[in-house]
DNA sequence: AATGCATGCGCAG
DNA sequence: TGCGCCTGCATTA
């Protein structure tokens, strides 16, 4: 499931199997079926990531712009001795000598030029995860800012990459209430905003997961029994409503926030 | 079998 | 602010 980290992994894990040959390109589902058909047997070039946003580079043909949505899967195997026959909800399936990649459920999957590519990272905030990131651009909106620091961390033009988990994550780790108006942020707070996201993200590309408890705040390492939840990675707040707060001890709460579950320790966070 | 829910986002009103 | 879209999984009946 995809936030920022997510997206950068795809982009990797693609560039490591399928950039240098030509891929064989199909969309068993048949919504790609067209753009398929022109890509078929092109070969990859490159693999890019901006945000939320992977992007493929055809040799010569153009980019495949690929969004996961909420509930959007790319998922990797083997293609020795065969692939496995794709099911009907495969999108784009992409193949060479040893590889698969299926696309499933994505909200966006288009070949798109060079220059609809830029429009795209021209409406998107800086990224924590991309080199070229200018985080002053993030405090120039913030900092002028009534909304709040919550939904202005989810607003993609602001910054690009965050979602649900980083944001209540790194709200929570900056002792940050999620309802303060960005405006009323620190040039200080937000600097360590940034740098922190930028640490955690990696660290989730390379894990494939978000951690964002200190060692320290362990469950094993405060005396209580590890952690028991789906969603992969060790967290302070996000879905643990009602569940003591790590450090205080208070009831973690939950609201609804522009229709996303946010989660916050009001104790430890104003 | 049916329902609900999810790490997202664009659109109408 | 609410709705629709894309899918898979866990929970409920």
């Amino acid at each position: 499931m995809p936030e920022g980290h997510t997206i950068h992994r795809l982009a990797d894990d693609h560039r490591a199997r399928f950039v240098g040959g030509p891929v064989r390109v199909t969309s068993p589902q048949g919504k790609f079926a067209d753009s398929a058909a022109l890509l078929d047997g092109t070969p990859l070039t490159t693999a890019d990531a901006h945000g939320k946003h992977l992007f493929l580079g055809f040799e010569d043909t153009g980019w495949v712009h690929i969004h996961l949505g909420l509930f959007g899967k790319l998922g990797f195997g083997s293609a020795t001795p065969a692939p496995p026959p794709p099911t009907d909800t495969v999108r784009l399936r992409l193949v060479n000598d040893d590889h698969y990649a299926d696309l499933r459920g994505p909200t966006t999957c288009a070949l798109i030029t060079d220059g609809e590519k830029q429009a795209i990272h021209d409406r998107l905030g800086p990224d924590p995860l991309r080199p070229d990131a200018a985080p002053d651009k993030a405090w120039q909106r913030i900092s002028r800012s009534r909304t709040t620091i919550a939904a202005l961390l989810m607003d993609q033009k602001v910054v690009a990459g965050v979602g649900n988990v980083y944001r209540a994550e790194v709200l929570f780790r900056h002792g940050i209430d999620p309802y303060r108006a960005g405006k009323d942020l620190t040039r200080r707070e937000w600097d360590a905003i940034w740098a922190d996201l930028a640490v955690l993200m990696r660290e989730g590309v390379r894990n494939n997961r978000i951690d964002t408890v200190r060692p320290e705040h362990m469950p094993e390492a405060m005396g209580r029994p590890p952690r028991v939840d789906d969603h992969g990675g060790e967290v302070y707040v996000y879905r643990r409503a009602n569940l003591p707060c790590h450090i205080c001890g208070g009831e973690i709460r939950t609201a609804d926030l522009a229709a996303r579950n946010l989660f916050w320790c009001p104790p430890c966070q104003s």
